[in-house]
DNA sequence: AAAATTAATGAACAGTGTTCATTTTCTTGT
DNA sequence: ACAAGAAAATGAACACTGTTCATTAATTTT
């Protein structure tokens, strides 16, 4: 029966935009402010409405964070066609800098909100495939790079969490506004995205410098 | 006349008492669910008074931000005791990571919100002197290690920034959840803060192998 | 057409930061 | 000691927040 059909379709698009207008409302004014009351304004239905479609706010919160998850992985993938593992290693470094960058509230959801983790951690199933997914991509690429003659002395998941450490301390005190208050950065005529991809720039000289 | 005086006094003694009220919620309950009310009924007092002593809440959030710097520069001054700058280095990093731990709240307060940020930019004077400290014990230390022949082809000020922002990652993802929920992680019987530690000695030996 | 099921909602609860007219308390001058 | 004036404290309100639930509206099945 194609009528039954149609009606859990259009439950799916109900849920969908709820998605879409959260998502929307979410990259123009950052979640903070983004309230229920807001996204049930916005598809133009009560906000009851939501809570037959999403348990609570983390559930939305949750759904975004994995859409931002494929988009990151999307920007690292397009880097697997870099054969040399060194420099693979090195523009994944810069595309993560421009995800966290140009999607900077994004980037807070994936890896500063505390939110999304504890729905993580709610789950039966505690894996956490996104990030894993993410991590095993510079982990990969990392063991490559050792096969090849770098890092040759370190071990691979404590570098690869070292690393993945570094970009993250980067990205979060650029777009925190931490390094922008610093007064040697702030009174140093540079911009602080050129300030972010100089000290970007060093840390690949300090891990060039771990050859054989 | 002693009497003004006494007036002013008990006025700076109940700004206190917010402060330490604000403090103790704060550190028992995360700033998230600490609210005016909940500071006003624990000294005693009705929410509109806490609005004669500071303008609104991130006000104190600023006070409680420079206390909270005040204590990380007592974790890592204890160290210019120290005389080699390279060990000195790597006890302050260590330090970091002591007070990150021991004090996750006060550290999201001082490096991850942004809320006290803002404050800095909106005052008139818009120098963040606790924050140029604590980056300047790190250079000079970070300097010093150079004048011994460590590092001597990076430059201070991005190596620095690039310490500060693996110490940054490293503490963050930590107690943000994130690096518990990779599963090599989950699966691996070490505890958290001893996967910490050992990416921390891997970061030392990596600096290390950055000499001449 | 009536009954049963499903979807949507209005209203309420308990909470938030913040403002302001009003009241209470304290200080000063007579 | 007492009235006048200044300072301090407050109650009540405003406009929000996430969330629940009994009630109403729409749709499907009998």
């Amino acid at each position: 029966m194609g009528i039954s059909e149609r009606k859990l379709r259009h439950k799916a698009d109900l849920k969908k935009e709820i998605l879409t207008a959260a998502r929307e409302l979410f990259t123009e004014k950052g979640w903070e402010s983004t309230s229920i009351r807001n996204i049930a304004e916005k598809i133009e239905y009560s906000p009851a409405t939501i809570y037959l479609y999403y348990k609570d706010k983390n559930e939305i919160i949750f759904d975004l964070h994995r859409e931002g998850f494929r988009l990151l992985v999307n920007y690292l993938d397009v880097l697997k066609g870099v054969k040399n593992p060194f420099e693979r290693l090195q523009a994944m470094g810069r595309a993560y800098i421009r995800f966290a960058l140009e999607n900077q509230d994004t980037y807070k959801l994936l890896f500063v909100m505390e939110e999304p983790m504890q729905h993580v951690a709610s789950c039966a199933t505690m894996d956490w495939d996104e990030g894993d997914k993410a991590f095993n991509l510079l982990m990969n690429t990392v063991q490559e790079c050792q096969k090849q003659g770098h890092f040759t002395n370190l071990q691979t998941i404590n570098l690869s969490f070292v690393i993945w450490s570094t970009m993250h301390g980067l990205c979060t005190l650029r777009t925190s506004g931490h390094l922008g208050h610093v007064s040697l950065v702030r009174n140093s005529n540079h911009n602080l995205d050129d300030v972010l991809t100089a000290a970007y720039e060093e840390f690949v000289k300090m891990l060039e410098q771990l050859n054989n």
